[in-house]
DNA sequence: CATATACCTCTAGTTTTTCTAGATGTCGTT
DNA sequence: AACGACATCTAGAAAAACTAGAGGTATATG
């Protein structure tokens, strides 16, 4: 059974959400889980989130797109497999080329996270 | 002068630009710098800018709406004053609704923030 | 057997946020 | 007068992610 959304009035509104990612890092997140081996989508997802302790929610209609458009660039390449359940799943691994976007990409988040922390530090 | 626009054709396309910024940083970001001082839409930029060392870069296309956003939901406000350059200039100051919020957002940074680094530092 | 549930893939349409590419105007200097 | 640095602002496009589903399979449960 699908719960019905959440509505919020004038009197329950909690505020603004804040959103479960950081816009901007999935692409890069999605490389950096399938450097350390090949999932499938639904991997993909539970894997983020064990790792990141349940910090990071990562949605399937986020990842499903994003995949497609990473295995475009030629960053990850897919094929069909069977999952532990017995499930036929597209599983993804990392190309070479996808290895070195995750280091560009990983060194890019870097100096800016770096930069967001130099300015939230200031007194 | 204005330079014309860089074209990138196939044989000199570098490969994707990075942005200049974390999405969904600006408003935190806004609040902070604000939070030291008021500024004006121009001031800001320039402070990021500099307490960031050039890593952060505030466009004029996404300030003004930003500000004004943030005016709309009370967390900063303004009025006319001169700057140094005896311009005039719309000063922004944070209230204290703002500075609630930028806690409140810089919270969920770190925590986001964190469990990213969390995830790309998993071997 | 029937049905439910967890697993798994995928997409259309919308929203949010930022960027591009300007227009507009002022002050001080040459 | 003309220019460059300073300063505000907006329309429209683009990028990325979210909502809200549809669809399908294997296994467990009534």
């Amino acid at each position: 059974m699908r719960l019905p959304p959440t509505t919020r009035t004038k009197d329950n509104d909690v505020g603004k959400q804040q959103p479960d990612m950081i816009r901007g890092t999935l692409d890069m997140l999605v490389l950096k889980v399938l450097s350390l081996e090949p999932l499938h989508g639904w991997g993909i997802c539970e894997r983020v989130k064990l790792i990141s302790e349940d910090e990071l929610q990562v949605n399937q209609g986020s990842l499903y797109p994003a995949l497609h458009k990473l295995t475009q660039e030629g960053w990850i390449k897919s094929y069909w497999g069977l999952t532990e359940n017995n499930r036929k799943a597209r599983y993804y691994r990392l190309t070479r080329a996808g290895l070195k976007q995750l280091n560009v990409e990983a060194a890019h988040w870097d100096r800016l996270a770096t930069a967001v922390a130099r300015v939230m530090a200031t007194s």
